[in-house]
DNA sequence: CCCGACCTTGGGAGCGCTCCCATTTGGAAG
DNA sequence: CTTCCAAATGGGAGCGCTCCCAAGGTCGGG
């Protein structure tokens, strides 16, 4: 029965000595690098097995300059901006790629101040090997230190303003372009949206896709609802927009979480989707399929989002300098449009 | 313009030689601990803010053999099963009572072989000062990791078989009860449920509530129909029970992604909810409440089973003793039932 | 005025690993 | 049987921090 913590953590030393060869060349076998003879590499791994010998990361971690995880961090006033399904999407995405190349993930929420502070010092102090940033705001504090910051950085969906070195993004305009088409497309003609937050990169391209085609099409755009990205702001949305347009035919959502907020309101108002009034949204994430009616939809590839960004943020920890992707989206159509 | 990475990175010893201290004195200053005059308190305080010095995280690792940090790791064959919004509610949660003790956190899915081999690491080798788990199913290999792991280990949901040491649970079996007793004291008699998965302990209790239910209702429990918690098992799982049972009046489905998708399927089959069958789910999440009708469910704070599990972690890592912790749930009226 | 008692101080030994480098060893080539 | 080169080996110096401990200072009480 071993006892004493030496017991339970065998050293690097202590695997060294019992394979009687030394501590470098144990450390070599260990992580399999050359200069090391077939009979003494083998001696170790038996030390290993017999030992239960596990390296010591943090150790490792100071001694190569590499803390073997990537941050991910996400922005917003609010911790509930999280709440958002979007998310955990992109986490099994990113956490795919990570764990293919063997590092962990940090999940950073910059909610608080505190919060913020301590990406602050993350990223100052290189408390992670590279880290993905989300969910940027305008004038976002996080984009300054992303800059200063001399660690790999990469966006997950572009920042207000100059787009950053490297990024991986979503053709927002381009999706929200192509549903209001294809409201356009099917006879609508008084086509208002309910668009999101402004002060976020994807909230404007998605306007602006919806703007693109109202004006390709001949028509004014109508003046835009702004939501925040939930279900509330969705219907409260709706509603406002239905008193100011009381002859709306269609309706474009800049996600479906509005989108299924609208859909409420207007049940509640008596108009049938789509007959009265259509609606489509963005994203293609489970509510849309369960909504009533389902939604026509911008499909975006959520868990591609984090699976790339994570990849990009990998080529960039290993030195090289990948360009920017921007992934495709497509339309889904459903019963709401 | 200061270069060269020392220059951006200064260390303590360069802090203790710009204040005229010894590195041991400004490590005391660092740490607010006692022994230090206050004039060489201000003076390390002015050399850190001078050169913008930040501690490095992994050197103190190493010496204090902390981490500063916690890992939250989900198990689950497949990693889809993350793909819940219930997870980022217990993050949010976690991460705000981390945040207070400045420990950051580790998400791991446990999800591929080698998910679970890299927790399995983390665990023989403290790569984490604690570990909350999650959706264990029956006979998971982490069950068995986490009674070998020296380190502190909470519970998030209790898992199959004898209680662990320390974990936070909601009342599954209660909600579930008191949902069912609600549908039968409104008058409904052929009562099913979907239940959850079997081979968790949130699906056996919650069907061990309805069950309860039931029998002291005098009634003959119906065979469950099991699904895995989510939408497309409930749509099925309905379309099952209806046509094993025709004359159903009420179902009350293991959660709310399960109840949605029983209410579309219910919707195909042009049954009126709640007039013809009523539904009952379990969760309150944001689907509940769009839900349409708006699912009448039982309320779980899964926000709080976050924070209390991740705070019951900080305690075991606080080196005290905490006992195990039942959140309670509540019934939810809305449409549905 | 002297002597403990206590607060300060800084030296130094790790924490467990990686990696450079000088040294030894084993052969292949001449 | 030398000569040399490459592979193999192990010693040792860090990585940047914490913390123990011995040494020096300051003070109050006897």
């Amino acid at each position: 029965m071993p006892t004493g913590p030496s017991r339970r953590h065998p050293t690097l030393d202590e695997v060294a000595q019992h394979a009687g060869v030394s501590r470098s060349v144990a450390s070599r076998a260990l992580n399999n690098a050359p200069h090391v003879s077939r009979a003494k590499r083998e001696a170790v791994q038996r030390a290993v097995r017999l030992l239960g010998y596990v390296p010591h990361p943090t150790a490792r971690a100071l001694a190569t300059r590499q803390t073997g995880a990537a941050a991910l961090v996400v922005s917003g006033e609010d911790p509930s901006i999280f709440a958002d399904p979007f998310f955990t999407e992109v986490i099994v995405g990113a956490s795919a790629a990570l764990e293919e190349a063997d590092l962990h993930l940090m999940l950073c929420l910059a909610a608080s101040d505190r919060g913020r502070k301590r990406v602050e010092e993350l990223m100052r102090r290189r408390g992670a090997d590279g880290v993905m940033l989300m969910a940027l705001r305008e004038d976002d504090p996080l984009a300054r230190l992303a800059e200063e910051a001399d660690m790999p950085v990469v966006f997950g969906g572009r920042p207000i303003g100059p787009a950053p070195r490297h990024y991986v993004d979503v053709d927002n305009t381009g999706g929200a372009r192509e549903a209001t088409e294809y409201l356009l497309a099917h006879g609508r003609r008084r086509v208002a949206t309910l668009c999101g937050r402004l002060d976020t990169e994807a909230g404007r391209a998605r306007l602006r896709g919806y703007r693109d085609a109202m004006l390709s099409a001949g028509l004014e755009p109508l003046p835009p609802q702004e939501g925040d990205f939930t279900e509330p702001s969705g219907a409260a949305g709706m509603a406002a927009l239905l008193s100011r347009h009381a002859d709306l035919d269609a309706v474009f959502a800049a996600n479906d979480n509005m989108a299924a907020g609208a859909l409420r309101t207007l049940r509640a108002a008596g108009r049938t989707v789509p007959d009265d009034i259509a609606v489509a949204g963005f994203d293609d994430l489970t509510v849309a399929r369960i909504a009533d009616p389902p939604l026509t939809t911008v499909h975006q590839p959520v868990r591609a989002l984090g699976q790339e960004t994570a990849r990009m943020l990998l080529t960039l920890i290993n030195g090289q300098d990948p360009t920017p992707l921007i992934l495709p989206t497509r339309l889904i159509v459903r019963a709401s449009a």
